[in-house]
DNA sequence: CAGTGGTCTAGACCACGCG
DNA sequence: GCGTGGTCTAGACCACTGG
């Protein structure tokens, strides 16, 4: 039944989906072997690059370990809820999963100079601002206040932006555009008098900056989010492979 | 002239090496367009497979970005030096070229309680301890603070590192392991009595605290370092790509 | 429409880990 | 020595972009 019906998933994310559920489900238990890459190219009916393609995606995304000679293993960190990976866009978003993400619509703002600088953008451009809060179960105080800025080229779409899903996603739904690239830039910064009245904390109290900046396939930046949350209730976990 | 002498890096990465020496050297201008996979084909007289493995490599840092249909462009924010790409190991280590970074063997230490919190390690555990300073050429002040504690395992080897190279390149070599994990741990905390002295901060204002696991092969940690660096002074980049 | 990069096959040889 | 994953070849078809 691989009739038409969207075009479907190239067949690697389709073994790397499947693979993920069985490890997540906890049929290897943590540190143990996985399946040989011939076993699974006979079990799924796919050649080897296939194979190598899906274990590369579950590789880049922490759960897998793979040493050549002796085999696949199941990362032992991988599972913990702790340690969640975030080098992948799909968990950037549903980062810290449990938490929930409000956001207003503000209205149209023209950057003033010094806004322009936090952003790393120009003053006197026109962006339409979101303003939200990320809160999660069993915290009285919000992890993250975020400010998100697209730009003026998407002001009709705007007003169908919708809360329960990423902006950026409606942008590429609405605006018929494809985000390419995110690029992040984390400093430490002190709370400033709104955010430490949003976020319960005293002012200049250290936090966590995240500026992300989307950009679309032609290169252009397309949205702007400025995220800061408490230095006590916010860790960034990230992992590198293949030192 | 591909005798011996040390069995060489795989082809892809003598290709990918090329073009990033070609792409850092303006050959091509930024935002234009590289040659085709074919093209590099012949030119390099391998197969598809391999250039395309050498440009996923220049992909994942950030040089160049790729669309079916239209081509390979050089990434016109990838030779920034203010968006210096840092999800590769590579530049995690020569990150903000230009510094210098000086260590100091302290010795061997058993973590208080405090600290073992601090690095999510057991309290009571005998590590050797090293720090160090990282300044910049035109700074007065130092851009991070470093505590890097060595494993136990690796008390013969800890008198016989030297600076000039990254602690854990050194107990590859010395000690016969290979690191194959980093782990990061990004958070805001506020300057303490020691970090504010050696970094010229005032006491509690913000800084960036990244914790750096590296971990062997065979999922043990070797070592762990805790640096802090002023929040007016660092920012941490970087990218994702394919969302 | 021709040409690009994305996916995929069926082979091959090799370096490495382990028994 | 055997099986693992890492590298590599020479093909193929497809989706998409652009003129």
């Amino acid at each position: 039944m691989t009739t038409r019906a969207a075009r479907a998933a190239p067949r690697y994310a389709q073994v790397a989906a499947d693979l993920r559920a069985e490890i997540q489900r906890g049929d290897y238990g943590a540190g143990s072997a996985m399946p040989t890459e011939s076993a699974l190219c006979a079990r799924y009916g796919v050649s080897r690059f296939t194979v190598r393609e899906a274990l590369r995606q579950l590789q880049a995304e922490g759960l897998i370990r793979r040493r050549r000679g002796s085999g696949t293993v199941v990362d032992p960190d991988g599972g913990s809820a702790l340690r969640q990976s975030l080098t992948d866009v799909k968990e950037l978003l549903q980062y810290a999963s449990g938490s929930t993400y409000q956001f207003e619509p503000v209205g149209p703002v023209v950057l003033s100079p010094q806004r322009a600088r936090d952003l790393n953008a120009e003053a006197g451009e026109r962006w339409h601002l979101f303003e939200g809060l990320r809160t999660m179960a069993g915290h009285h105080r919000p992890i993250a206040y975020t400010a998100a800025y697209v730009h003026d080229a998407f002001a009709a779409v705007v007003p169908k932006v919708r809360r329960g899903e990423t902006i950026f996603r409606q942008l590429e739904r609405l605006g018929g555009i494809k985000i390419a690239k995110v690029t992040q830039d984390i400093r430490a910064i002190g709370a400033g008098a709104r955010e430490a009245e949003l976020l319960k904390v005293p002012r200049r109290s250290p936090c966590l900056s995240i500026l992300r900046c989307y950009v679309d396939t032609t290169g252009r930046i397309v949205e702007m989010s400025l995220s800061v949350h408490p230095g006590d209730l916010f860790t960034y976990s990230m992992h590198i492979d293949e030192v």
